[in-house]
DNA sequence: CTTTGTAGGATTGTCAACAATCTTGTATCC
DNA sequence: GGATACAAGATTGTTGACAATCCTACAAAG
């Protein structure tokens, strides 16, 4: 509901995130879809989930087929079917007989997708600590968590911090023995890159979460699947309450524009 | 791999579900995604799932879109879309350049679907029993579970009991405060139907399966969300290990029929 | 001044035809 | 005899045009 009047919670997300393109770039998670398979529909659908992630498209903003299919010099027909996957990976609401919409979310909405996905991180990292495979991962693992540690130290870089989380979490998904799930998280990973970044700001929730990668890794090693679980889950779960706290800290200067009378 | 060679493993799950369909209808799955939107896709791909889960197409089987277009009387662009809908919800796997097949799944792919609905569903159930308003459900859902008791005990009713299982898992789905589980959850609808039943054949498990259920109830019941997640978790992953024992029994006969020499 | 009805433009939903690719059957060569 | 190359048919991917629906602006009535 209020898709189209909110306040736009994003707004304020995006406007911090100057640096998203350069990561989504850099994630390989463009060229794994899009490249690889010359499909048409799923390049758009790629270069699309860029413009939204990196806020160039806003959040209620509408997004109609001719004029991408102008823009990208192709027919309507590949447009419809990208639109239809944005909006399976939840990046745009597609209202029948009116088109298309760049997703706004509500707050409640933003922590229904991170209670969704400590779930969903919990199984693939409990599958992963119980892989007998497990050790070729955690070979490029670690390494990686221990960048971690060390952009955690500098309260400056913030921005390589982010990163790295980010090529973490594709490490695993990309491990994840499961295909059903890993085809979910990837479905996820899109709208996740959304906010995830939102709650490790502060340096205080940086240490913590660099504690819970270290431990999720030793867990993974010794094979310990109900603890890299827990782990996980925990560590969504505080990456939640830090991205809700920062979207409603961002909410409040724009108070209750509701039914502006008179002005 | 092997989605085209394998020995069909579904084959003989769908000549178990004589009765498929009219659960189908009676579902409400179908009205619920096609009757209220009047969306061509939406209905072609209710019709068409429906055969795939009664069994009508065949695992492995090509669905051409021409076909299908002349058989409903409509254009391939329709079709299309819903193949992409089948497609989405693991019904069909759409190969680049060479159409649809009905998807016909390993046991180990049975497995991994089944241990995301343990996941899926325990955070439902987590989160209806944490749900302040969950007491109008509880009176919908108590005495359907009544009706499980009743079923459990006679041997001849399965027929009954999967159905009054199935809408159960309905009622609690349709229940679900987070709406972005509630809409993984019905994409997973559509294919857990195609093995869900096949764990309670035997009576014994059926007794099992309405212990968990009673417990269930009294969790959701006693705002116990722990609980509700913990037996949610239980009653699948003991429905998963019920379904690959008789896919596996039911798999043996057809032993080893790889490259015929000659006849 | 507000509300309701209506006409025009804009946008999505659908269709039928064309282009590109894949599969299958056949003939040829080693 | 078996493998390979080629050609014909079949099937998907894409296109541009038509039909149905929705939104907006304006006018008229209360």
């Amino acid at each position: 509901m209020t898709i189209l009047q909110s306040a736009s919670i994003l707004r304020v997300v995006n406007e911090a995130l100057d640096s998203t393109e350069r990561l989504l770039a850099a994630s390989g998670l463009a060229r794994a879809s899009a490249a690889l398979t010359s499909s048409l529909p799923e390049q758009i659908s790629t270069r699309l989930s860029e413009r939204i992630v990196a806020g160039s498209y806003k959040p209620g903003q509408r997004v109609m087929e001719q004029a991408l299919a102008a823009e990208f010099a192709v027919s309507r027909g590949p447009i419809r079917e990208a639109l239809r996957m944005l909006e399976r990976d939840g990046l745009v609401t597609i209202l029948p007989r009116r088109g298309a919409i760049v997703t706004d979310p509500s707050i409640a909405e933003v922590k229904e997708i991170f209670d969704v996905r400590a779930m969903l991180n919990g199984l693939r990292d409990r599958l992963l600590a119980e892989d007998p495979q497990r050790a070729t991962v955690l070979a490029v693992l670690e390494p990686e968590v221990a960048r971690l540690t060390r952009f955690a130290r500098d309260a400056k870089k913030g921005r390589e911090y982010v990163e790295a989380v980010w090529t973490i979490n594709r490490l695993l998904t990309e491990a994840c023995p499961n295909t059903r799930l890993k085809k979910i998280l990837d479905s996820f990973a899109r709208q996740t890159l959304r906010y995830s970044q939102l709650g490790l700001s502060t340096p205080q929730r940086r240490r913590e979460s660099v504690q819970h990668w270290q431990q999720l890794v030793e867990a993974i090693r010794r094979g310990d699947g109900a603890a890299a679980e827990r782990i996980a889950r925990e560590r969504v779960t505080d990456s939640r309450d830090g991205a809700i706290k920062a979207l409603q800290q961002a909410a409040r200067p724009e108070a209750v524009p509701k039914m502006p009378k008179s002005a």
